[in-house]
DNA sequence: AAAAAATTTAACCGCACGGTTAAATTTTTT
DNA sequence: AAAAAATTTAACCGTGCGGTTAAATTTTTT
């Protein structure tokens, strides 16, 4: 859990390192959280060095989200718009959901956070254009509804209700933790159990 | 929406405008992101006179969190500890997360940053003591599955579910509205119909 | 070996911000 | 009217941090 992957473009070692610990402290810390100082310390060089491979602050926070971004959104967008039958979609879509947050827990908090303070910039130069477009899957909703295959829904609602299930233990973890008394290792379970709880969630509340 | 209300004690009138100064900026900015200047001069008075009344930062800070979260925990608790037959609960719960949700948007991203920020003295601290006890909750639906009155499910996993399709669209706002392509007022029609949608959900999601 | 690139060291600037202080002024209380 | 409390003004301190710079040293490339 909670490994940094590459980025898009071949990376020196030292900015491949620089990009690791600038990961790590944004992630943990926020934007305003993190330090230059801390993240040249991590990254075992020094302040000099990180403004001479990337200028400035923002600069580097714009490049990390951004290939965060760039390597998570795009699974998501495969899946949502496949042609996949409707139920497998959305069993890989929480299925998928789950892992991926699960190696980058603290990536919703952070994303969240940075995109309620700045959403302008964040929505006009971070985010990939090709966001995941509903269509697909709201047509696909539509279909099955009329057929009577699953319940009558409305499409956005049921999107959201999956992606909050999916996301929002943890976002909120240290709350429900306490809230529901459970110690590390039930928690672990408890986030073992997650995927397939949802699934079926989702799916009683679908059947016609 | 996003108005402030009162403490506990009683406070003068320069008090009152400090505490909601910094209800605004706070919620808004975040513990790192507020200035004291700013709060002071968001109540119309001087920085000298902040200090006066609310020692430190810190201080000032916990007394918000405190006081915004001894209004809106103890609604929540009354509602999951009560007697209420189980179905009516949880239409309660739901209804009620959404309503004040609703009236203080901004709190979930800024409780649940803080809570991730400094776990610690939010929980020893600033939370209160007497937070909701799910006991009576699980007994219950541990008692409808028995009787066969609603599906086989994990009270927690449920919880957690409930809690999530309330909370998140607020959290997530600005994401799920570029994602699904909506204008403010679809917004809001969306939020409208939530409670209804989401009381649907989980009533269909819990039939035997 | 020479040149170029990478890296370190160490000092520095400027600024925003939390916090303090002292004195003056205004308002409220008695 | 006198005393006490509230509020303003304006300056100041310390600190942490983003960012810069210049020179030296090391490493890599040619």
């Amino acid at each position: 859990m909670e490994s940094p992957q590459q980025p898009a473009p071949q990376l020196t070692e030292t900015e491949q390192k620089i990009f690791d610990a600038a990961h790590e402290v944004f992630v943990q810390r926020g934007l305003d959280g993190a330090k230059m100082q801390e993240i040249a310390d991590r990254a075992g060089i020094n302040k000099a060095l990180l403004h001479y491979y990337f200028r400035s602050k923002e600069k580097l926070f714009e490049t990390i989200a951004r290939a965060i971004l760039n390597r998570n959104v795009p699974i998501v967008r495969s899946i949502i718009e496949s042609d996949l039958v409707l139920e497998t979609k959305i069993e890989r879509l929480i299925a998928q959901y789950i892992a991926v947050i699960s190696r980058n827990s603290y990536l919703p908090i952070f994303l969240i956070s940075e995109m309620n303070k700045h959403p302008d910039r964040f929505f006009d130069s971070i985010f990939p254009k090709e966001l995941p477009r509903p269509e697909v899957f709201v047509r696909q909703v539509e279909e099955a509804v009329a057929e009577g295959r699953i319940r009558a829904v409305e499409p956005s609602h049921l999107i959201v209700n999956v992606m909050s299930m999916c996301l929002m233990p943890f976002v909120a973890k240290p709350l429900l933790r306490v809230l529901l008394g459970m110690t590390p290792e039930e928690w672990d379970k408890f986030i073992q159990q997650r995927t397939s709880e949802v699934i079926g969630f989702v799916f009683a509340s679908l059947r016609p």
